[in-house]
DNA sequence: AAGTGGTCTAGACCACCTG
DNA sequence: AGGTGGTCTAGACCACTTA
C-alpha cells in the first residue's frame, strides 16, 4: 500500500515523515546512543524500528550525511561522523600556504586557565557575564615559524576538567579531543574576518611588527542543537600563508 | 519490472543511470537549450525522453539543484538558476555590517579598458600572458563612504563588448549582467583572502590613511565545467564590515 | 554467503500553483 | 481541473566489504 500520507507517525505535526526519522535519529546522536566513529543500525533495521520504509530511513540518512552528522561507507555501514580522522581532520581550517605545500603545523600551548568571562565572550557563547569559562592561547607553526595565535574560550560547565596537561598530552585535533574526552561534538561553526594592525603582545607572539598586518578570525562553533560551544579568536600571519574559501 | 541495471543506457560507462542523466542535463545547459530563469521540461517529460523512470530524473535534478545549477520550485516546476533574483543576488558577497543592518552597497565605476593580462593575472584565467582582457575597477560604498575596492579581469575573447557604459547602465548585480549580456553563467568561485597594508593608491580611494590594514579578496570565478572566467582583487575595509563565512 | 549501502523501477498519493 | 514538484512504499538488483 503505497502513498501512507506525511502524518502517519505519533509525534511530530505536518512534517514530511523522513524529517521525523531525522530528528529521531538526531536526538539519538545528541544522546549518545552511538558514539562518534561507531557504526548506526542498518538502513533495514532503522526502518523496521520506526515502522516506514527503507527508502524513507535512507532519505532521511542522507541528509544527516550531507550535514556531515553520519558519515556512510559503502558495503560497512553508517557511522557517526568524528573529527578524530586524517580525511576530515583539516575540515575547518582554511589555513593554506601560499606554495601550495602541505606542511603539518605544530601547537605550542602558551596559556590555560579559568576565567570568568567577559560580556564580549559570554554573549557569543550563550552565557552570562562573569560565568566561568576556560581560556585557552596557543600558536600554531608552520616550519618553526609562528603563523596563527588562537584565543580560546570554552563553558566550564562542558569543559571544567580541561587543563594543560590534558590538552598537551592529546595526539589529534583540539575537536577530537572534545568529543572523545568531554562528549561534545562540534557540527558547524560561523566566523568573521577582520583585517586589524598587530597589537603589541600578539606582534610579539607572531614575530611581526607592531602594526603590522593581521587577518583577524572570530569563529563560533556549534553542537547539536545549534547550542554554541567554543570561541575562537585568532590572528593569522598572511606573508606566507591565507585563508581560502569557496562559494558555491 | 525493477533493476535494469546502471548500464543500460547507451554512452557512457559504468556511471549510475541518474549521474549520465546529470551530464546530458547540464550539457544542455552549456548550450544554452534553456536560458538562466526559464523552466526546464517536467520532470515526467524528461524521463520519458531519457527512456527513465521519474525518480531517476528526479535525483540527477537533486543534485543539480543543489549546486545551484537548477532551481525548484513546488507546484511550478525546475527552472536554469539565475543571477537575476533578489533572492540569491548576495550568495557571492560575503561583506556583513558590523552592526547587523542589511543597507544596500551602491557601486561607483572608476575604469573599464582593455588591457593585455599579466602573468599574475593571465594565469588565473587559464590565458596567455599578453592575452586581451577588459579589466574594471570600481567602488563599492555602504551610507556613501566607500568599503570595497575590486579591481576585476575579464577574458576579452568571452567579453570584448564590455564598455563603461553598458556596465553604468545595468540595474542588477554584474554576474546578472555576465549572464543576460554576455551568456556566460558564474558557478561558483573560489578565494584567497589576506590582511596587507593598504597602498597609497587603493588607501586614497577607500579614504584610509596608506598602510591601514585591509582584508585582501582574491576571486577566480568558474562557470560549466570548471572553466575560469573572471579574476577579481578587492581590497575590504574591515572598520565596520566583516566578511562573514559558515564552516559546515 | 551474508550483510550493508547504492541504484532503479512502478505506482500511489500529497502539496502547491495556475488558469 | 490539471500540471508540477514532493513524499512514500514495495520490491528487485547491483556494488562493495567481510568472513
Amino acid at each position: 500500500m503505497a502513498g501512507m500520507g506525511s502524518t502517519t507517525s505519533a509525534a511530530g505535526g505536518t512534517r514530511p515523515l523522513y524529517r521525523q526519522i531525522k530528528l529521531l535519529i538526531v536526538q539519538d546522536l545528541q544522546a549518545g546512543v552511538w558514539k562518534p566513529g561507531e557504526m548506526i543500525p542498518s538502513e533495514w533495521d532503522l526502518a523496521d524500528r520506526f515502522g516506514v520504509s527503507q527508502g524513507t530511513v535512507r532519505k532521511a540518512i542522507g541528509e544527516l550525511a550531507a550535514q556531515h552528522l553520519l558519515q556512510r561507507r559503502q558495503g560497512k555501514g553508517t557511522f557517526v561522523a568524528t573529527h578524530a580522522e586524517q580525511a576530515t581532520r583539516y575540515r575547518f581550517l582554511r589555513l593554506a600556504a601560499d606554495d601550495g605545500s602541505q606542511r603539518d603545523l605544530t601547537r605550542r600551548l602558551l596559556q590555560c586557565q579559568r576565567l570568568r568571562a567577559d560580556p564580549d565572550v559570554a554573549r557569543p557563547l550563550g552565557l552570562r557575564s562573569g560565568d566561568a569559562v576556560v581560556f585557552v592561547r596557543r600558536l600554531l607553526l608552520a616550519d618553526s615559524r609562528p603563523v596563527v595565535l588562537d584565543d580560546i574560550w570554552l563553558p566550564a560547565r562542558l569543559f571544567g576538567d580541561l587543563t594543560a596537561e590534558r590538552l598537551a598530552a592529546y595526539e589529534g585535533s583540539m575537536y577530537a579531543m572534545f568529543e572523545s574526552a568531554f562528549g561534545v561534538r562540534m557540527i558547524r561553526a560561523e566566523e568573521k574576518i577582520r583585517a586589524l594592525a598587530a597589537p603589541a603582545e600578539a606582534a610579539a607572539l607572531l614575530g611581526v611588527a607592531a602594526g603590522a598586518p593581521l587577518l583577524s578570525v572570530e569563529r563560533r562553533s556549534l553542537t547539536y542543537r545549534e547550542r554554541p560551544v567554543e570561541l575562537r579568536r585568532g590572528l593569522y600571519r598572511t606573508d606566507a600563508h591565507h585563508y581560502r574559501n569557496e562559494l558555491l
